[in-house]
DNA sequence: AAGTCGTGGCA
DNA sequence: TTGCCAAGACT
C-alpha cells in the first residue's frame, strides 16, 4: 500500500499563501495600483540590486517616467544618470530599449504575452515570467534565485541549487506550481518572498520556516553544500571598478567630460583605456570629439 | 557555457 | 577586515 509521505500539495500552498499574507513586505510595486510598467522597472532594477538600494531609484523614476513612452522620449544618457549607483548600468540602457520597444512596438502597452516580454531587451526567463506573473497574474514558474535555494532546499535536500538553472529545477518548478493562474501568481511570489526573508543564502531562520518540517535539506541534518564552491566575484583592481568609477564622473558632471577628468580617477593608462572602450562598445559612454565624451544622448 | 558586468551592506 | 551575496542577462 502506498501512503502519502508528505503532505499534500495544496496543503503546501496553503501553508506557504498563508505565510505570505501575514509576513510579506509592504513593496510599492506590489501595491494593487502598481501597472505592468511599474513592476517591469522593478524588476529590471532588481536584477542582482538588493530591495533596499532600489527603492528610493524606483520611486524618483516611476516619477519622471510614469509610462514605457516617457522614458522612451529622453535620451538613454538620461537612463543611466537616473540609474545612479545600482550597479550594472547597462541594465538602464536595456531599461530604456525595452521602453523605446514598447513604445514602437507595442503601441506604449507592455505586453502581456511571455514571448512578447522575453523579446525586449535586458528581459530574459525570470524577467518575462516575473511580470507575467507579477502583473498579469498568468501562471508561470519564476524561477529567481530566492524561489531556486527554497526548492534546492525543501525538494532537493541540497543548501544550495546548481550555478545555472537546470531542467530538473524547472521540472520541480512546473510540478509545484498551483493549477489556477491567479493562485499560481500568489505562489510565485510567495515563494520568493520565502526565500528572501526567511530560507536565505547564509544564515537561514528554520524556526520561523512555516515548511520546515517538510524540508528535505532540514530533514537530513542541513548538510554543508558540497562541490566546486560558487566562484566569489573580485572586484578591487578589476576593470568593472574602473568602468564604475569613470562613469560614476560621467554620471555626475552636466554636461561632457574631458579626458583629463576621467584620467584622475584611475592611474594605470592602459587598463584604464581599455576600461573607457569597453564603455563606449557598451554604448553607456559617447565620444564627442576627440578628448571629450558624455553620456549616450 | 563560462566570463563579464557595479555597488554596498553585513557577518 | 575580507569575503559573500543581492528579484540576471548576455555573449
Amino acid at each position: 500500500m502506498t501512503t502519502t509521505p508528505h503532505p499534500s500539495l495544496p496543503s503546501l500552498h496553503r501553508t506557504v499563501l498563508g505565510w505570505y499574507q501575514a509576513n510579506a513586505r509592504e513593496l510599492p510595486w506590489r501595491e494593487p495600483d502598481a501597472g505592468p510598467w511599474a513592476v517591469m522597472v522593478s524588476e529590471f532594477m532588481l536584477q542582482q540590486t538588493p530591495v533596499k538600494r532600489v527603492l528610493p531609484v524606483w520611486h524618483a523614476w516611476m516619477e519622471r517616467w510614469p509610462t514605457p513612452g516617457a522614458l522612451a522620449a529622453e535620451a538613454p544618457g538620461e537612463a543611466v544618470r537616473a540609474w545612479g549607483r545600482l550597479g550594472y548600468p547597462r541594465r538602464a540602457l536595456r531599461l530604456h530599449a525595452a521602453a523605446t520597444a514598447i513604445t514602437e512596438e507595442h503601441g506604449g502597452v507592455v505586453p502581456s504575452d511571455h514571448a512578447a516580454l522575453l523579446a525586449l531587451p535586458g528581459v530574459g526567463e525570470y524577467t518575462a515570467a516575473a511580470v507575467a506573473s507579477f502583473a498579469f497574474r498568468q501562471r508561470h514558474a519564476v524561477l529567481d534565485t530566492n524561489v531556486r535555494r527554497v526548492f534546492a532546499r525543501l525538494v532537493e535536500g541540497q543548501e544550495y541549487p546548481p550555478n545555472a538553472t537546470t531542467a530538473a529545477e524547472r521540472r520541480t518548478a512546473a510540478g509545484l506550481l498551483p493549477e489556477q493562474p491567479e493562485t499560481a501568481a500568489a505562489w510565485a511570489v510567495a515563494v520568493m518572498e520565502l526565500g528572501a526573508l526567511v530560507c536565505t543564502a547564509r544564515s537561514p531562520e528554520c524556526g520561523r520556516c512555516p515548511v520546515a518540517a517538510e524540508c528535505a535539506w532540514r530533514l537530513a541534518g542541513s548538510p554543508p553544500h558540497e562541490g566546486p564552491p560558487r566562484r566569489g566575484q573580485s572586484y578591487a583592481g578589476t576593470d568593472r571598478q574602473v568602468r564604475g568609477l569613470l562613469l560614476a564622473v560621467l554620471r555626475e558632471a552636466e554636461g561632457p567630460v574631458t579626458q583629463r577628468q576621467l584620467d584622475a580617477v584611475w592611474g594605470e593608462p592602459v587598463q584604464r583605456a581599455r576600461a573607457l572602450d569597453g564603455l563606449v562598445a557598451d554604448g553607456l559612454v559617447e565620444p564627442v570629439q576627440p578628448g571629450v565624451y558624455r553620456l549616450p544622448s
